[in-house]
DNA sequence: CTTTTATGAATGAAGG
DNA sequence: CCTTCATTCATAAAAG
């Protein structure tokens, strides 16, 4: 990633030394010519031109549809974020409104949790969510999702804490993290790779070298 | 958002037609001049190749650092993913590697389910996954199962959404402070972020006006 | 102010 | 279909 932009520097900068030539046409490329003014240049120093225009047809064009995908991918992830916090946005008055876009449980409301986590038979099953929701507004706003999100992390989190302290047990391997209980999760049909993406940023930077050879 | 593609296409079109200038100069813009094969052009084509360079020059400039900023969040975790696959210690150890992360749909791939999604009958049937799923490998690893379970969820989840309409809020008691001076924060939020940049590519193309003197 | 950590939320997949 | 789990993402909070 860092790659392709120092790339894309040496491009503007190359680019730059084309625009000192042009604006500085000491190299003899210009002269006057009779009645009708004009500007010479060689054959050498016009095809440098059309190359150099054509690189940056090219990393534009790279850059819109690199942009686009990127976006394409924030704008639809963010729909979901957007019902929140991104809809009444601007709307009014071109003020932010600034809301919060996280719940974050009061020490009292924690307290609270935790003590029906400990207790609680781990399984807080939907009605159960709408008692402990009721309970906990006295003390703040929440939601019942907020309540079962805070339980379904809870106990996914102490769960891996468990997990974690068993590490350099006689796994001699340099790789942080794996899932050894339900390893044999390769099941289904096919091993997605999902280097969709990441590769196709890759074959993205230049990929036309004899742009570069003028 | 839309904008400034739309634009920047058009900046790619006129370039074009810049480079076909270039490369056709039967506009009477080149020709012999004794022992030194020119090619010359008016002034007022110097002007616009000049011209056209700069804006050139600038909007790589300013598209850089817009995925930059972009991507300073996003691409990271990209290129962790990245990592897995691409990963040298696969030689290593001779060391399980232990299968793919989940899948994800790229951005296309999502766009074109979600389309699907609201349009489609809601009824995924298995002929129809079949179809789909050939459609989007197009654009990226992808299995029937995974269409399948995008629909299933999608549905789930679109069903509870409008159940449980209200989602979450501020803090709790502490929340008041509407506009207290860190509500300004620095940091730059994903999605307004990139509603900021479309303005700002708006102005990108003729922003210095003295890029244009020369 | 920048970096790291903790954690609320989103989501692909499995089970029933 | 619905629920549940595991993993990942993004950010508030904490540390430097």
């Amino acid at each position: 990633m860092m790659e392709w932009q120092q790339q894309q520097q040496q491009q503007i900068q190359n680019q730059q030394q084309i625009i000192h030539h042009l604006q500085n046409p000491e190299d003899g490329i210009g002269n006057g010519n009779g009645g009708l003014y004009v500007k010479v240049m060689t054959d050498e120093q016009m095809e440098l031109l059309r190359r150099q225009i054509a690189v940056y047809a090219t990393i534009c064009e790279q850059l819109v549809e690199m942009h686009k995908a990127v976006t394409a991918q924030q704008d639809l992830t963010g729909m979901r974020l957007g019902n929140f916090y991104c809809d009444p946005f601007m709307a009014s008055g071109g003020h932010k409104i600034t809301a919060r876009q996280r719940w974050t449980p009061t020490p009292v409301q924690l307290q609270m949790l935790e003590r029906i986590f400990e207790e609680g038979t781990g399984t807080p099953c939907k009605q159960k969510i709408k008692e402990i929701t009721m309970e906990l507004t006295q003390h703040g706003q929440i939601s019942e999702t907020n309540v079962y999100n805070w339980f379904q992390n809870r106990r996914a989190r102490s769960k891996r804490k468990q997990s974690v302290p068993a590490q350099n047990n006689g796994e001699s391997e340099a790789e942080p993290e794996v899932e050894s209980p339900r390893d044999e999760k390769t099941k289904p049909e096919d091993i997605m790779s999902l280097d969709n993406s990441a590769p196709r940023a890759e074959n993205m930077y230049l990929q036309s070298p004899e742009i570069w050879k003028f």
